[in-house]
DNA sequence: GAGCCTATCGCGAAGCGTCGCAATAAGGTG
DNA sequence: CACCTTATTGCGACGCTTCGCGATAGGCTC
C-alpha cells in the first residue's frame, strides 16, 4: 500500500506539508527532534509552522509510518517506524546512551505479560540509570 | 540526621520556602505535581513563584528527601523518597496506571546489569503499553 | 546585633509542545 | 470546471519547566 492509499483509506489528506514531514523523517539517520524536522522542511517550504509539524508527526504515527521515543530530556525524538526496534539506556550521570537489543527487551516484556498481562512497549521510553563506566568510578 | 543538619552539611540553606515545599511533598498521599505543591505552599506563603518550587524540589531531591517520576504525559510527579519503591505501567489506550511490585522490577534490573552492566532505575519512568483490559477488547 | 558572603528568591523571558480558531485547500460530485 | 464538505494549515495563546538577573535573606564572624 502506498502512502497515498494509506492516507486515503484513513480519511486523511495528502498535503504537501505532510509529505515533506514524512520525507524528512525517512531521510534522517536516527532520532530527530521536531525542530530538526521543521528545519529540513523549511528548506523547501519556509512557511510551515511548528504546530503543523507536530500534527503531521502525530498523523503519520497513527498511520504507522513514524514513531517517537523519549530519552531523559523533555524533547521528543522521532524516527521511521520500519527501522529495527531497540530500547535505550540513558545514564543520569554522564548522559550517555546505549542501545538495548531486542532479546533483552523481549525477556523483560515477557515478565510483564506474565505478571500483569500488560503488553509493554519498552522502546518507547529510555530506561534511566547509571552506565557501566560511571558505575566503575564511585566518586565523580 | 535532621533536615537542618543535612541541608547544612551540603552547604545549602534552610529557607522557609524550602521547608514548606518539603512539607507539602511529605504530606501528599502520592505523586503530586509541582503545581499541586505550589498550591499547598501558597496557602501559607502566597508569594512563592513556580521556579522556587522547582528549584527546591531539585535541591531536596539531591539531598535524598524527594524523588520524581515520569508517567506518559509531560508533567513531572513528585513524592517522598522514603515511600516504598515501585514502577508504573501506563496504558496508552485508556491511560490507566498499574503499580509494578519490586520483585518484577528487580528481575528486569538484573538482566540489564548482566547484559549491559547498567544499573537501572526502573521506577523513574513509567513503562508504556497496553493494559490487560484494553488488550482483551481488540477494537475500541 | 552589625556586617559580610553568597545561596536563594521572585520575576520575566524563553523553549518544547498543545490547543482553539478563522482561513485555506484536498478530494470529492455533478 | 464550479461547488461543497471538511481535513488541514498558520497563527496566537497557553501550560510545564528552565534559566538569567537583580534583590533578598540565611548563616557565619566579630
Amino acid at each position: 500500500m502506498t502512502l497515498a492509499d494509506a492516507i486515503h483509506a484513513s480519511g486523511k489528506r495528502l498535503t504537501l506539508q505532510r509529505q515533506l514531514v514524512l520525507d524528512a523523517v525517512q531521510r534522517a539517520r536516527h532520532h530527530v527532534t521536531a525542530e530538526d524536522i521543521a528545519r529540513r522542511v523549511r528548506a523547501k517550504y519556509p512557511r510551515i509552522g511548528p504546530s503543523t509539524v507536530y500534527r503531521n508527526l502525530e498523523a503519520l504515527e497513527e498511520l504507522g509510518y513514524v514513531t517517537h521515543t523519549h530519552l531523559d530530556d523533555r524533547v521528543t525524538r522521532w524516527h521511521r517506524a520500519d527501522s529495527h526496534p531497540h530500547g535505550h539506556l540513558v545514564c543520569r550521570s554522564c548522559g550517555g546512551e546505549t542501545e538495548v537489543r531486542p532479546p533483552a527487551l523481549e525477556a523483560m516484556a515477557r515478565r510483564l505479560r506474565e505478571l500483569y498481562r500488560f503488553e509493554p512497549d519498552l522502546a518507547h521510553s529510555a530506561i534511566v540509570g547509571i552506565c557501566r563506566r560511571c558505575r566503575d568510578v564511585p566518586s565523580q
